[in-house]
DNA sequence: GCCCAGGGAATCG
DNA sequence: CGATTCCATGGG
């Protein structure tokens, strides 16, 4: 990977397996649309960018070296090695498919707590809808970041009253919302306490919240902590692993978070290969 | 009207 | 433990 910093973009050439459009538009990110010009348009961290993806180089415009070096790398999970994982996914026959079709997925390494809020939004909902709540929530309660608003902190979130949320029309999710931003700000849930445990026991604080259980804390351990051993299962996953009578192969299990990815973008895109259950 | 959506809580046996 | 039912909302 190489980058180049001019005037507040970066730009990155020879980033492997890097597709904005995979990445964004994968299910693991709400805040990030398409705009007229193809750009990849959204706001994380505080802050505003506008990603456009060439063949040769992905363009992060709205960012600053020290911006790249102290977020938006993190974020993007630049330091991980995708071929290689995928490399190891090439003795199945599907994960190969999965890999090749939507080679450039990256699993975004997004903040814990709009991370948290965003799944516990996902339940029994549609990607379009789970979009729209978020994008409420935040023009309601955010802090305005130029043309876009911030996610709203758990402190904000937390001081307010469940009708407070009625304008997001997230129905039964508002009272787990209220309960998550509570919980976090009187650090009965401690967020940046779980970077240190295991998986399983950050699976346990994060099931300390009403409305939160397996799948959401699993996504919760994938897309704002990294953990590619978290394995979120959701109907589309509960699906295609039908077709893995037997678990998934051995060389792929460390690396099941990001499998799952591959697979629950694959599936969606072919829902016959998994139809009959 | 039906069914479904990146599920989970409450309740039952 | 597993199985059922209910939960709000909106699109197909």
């Amino acid at each position: 990977m190489r980058t180049e910093f001019e005037n507040n973009k970066v730009i990155i050439y020879d980033a492997s397996c890097t597709d904005a459009s995979l990445i964004f538009d994968c299910g693991q990110a709400f805040r990030f649309d398409k705009d007229c010009n193809g750009a990849w348009c959204g706001t994380a961290f505080g802050r505003h960018i506008k990603v456009y993806q060439y063949t040769d180089r992905t363009v992060i415009d709205g960012a600053t070296k020290e911006d790249f070096e102290k977020i938006w790398f993190d974020y993007f999970d630049f330091g991980r090695d995708y071929d290689e994982i995928l490399t190891s996914f090439e003795n199945d026959d599907l994960l190969k498919k999965a890999a090749a079709e939507n080679y450039g997925i990256r699993v975004l390494k997004q903040e814990k707590w709009e991370t948290l809020c965003s799944f516990i939004i996902s339940q029994n909902n549609n990607i379009p809808r789970i979009k729209g709540i978020i994008k409420r929530l935040c023009e309601n309660f955010g802090e305005r970041i130029g043309e876009d608003y911030a996610f709203p902190s758990a402190e904000v979130i937390a001081r307010l009253d469940i009708e407070d949320l009625a304008p997001l029309r997230a129905g039964f999710r508002n009272k787990y919302i209220l309960d998550a931003a509570r919980k976090v700000v009187s650090g009965e849930v401690d967020l940046e306490k779980i970077e240190s445990l295991s998986t399983d026991d950050g699976e346990k604080e994060l099931m300390k919240i009403k409305g939160v259980g397996t799948k959401v804390a699993q996504c919760v351990l994938l897309f704002a902590y990294g953990r590619e051993d978290a394995f979120p299962v959701d109907v589309w996953v509960k699906r295609v692993m039908t077709l893995y009578p037997e678990g998934l192969p051995e060389s792929v299990i460390k690396n099941r978070g990001i499998a799952q990815q591959y697979l629950f973008h694959y599936i969606r895109n072919h829902p016959e290969i998994a139809e009959n259950i």
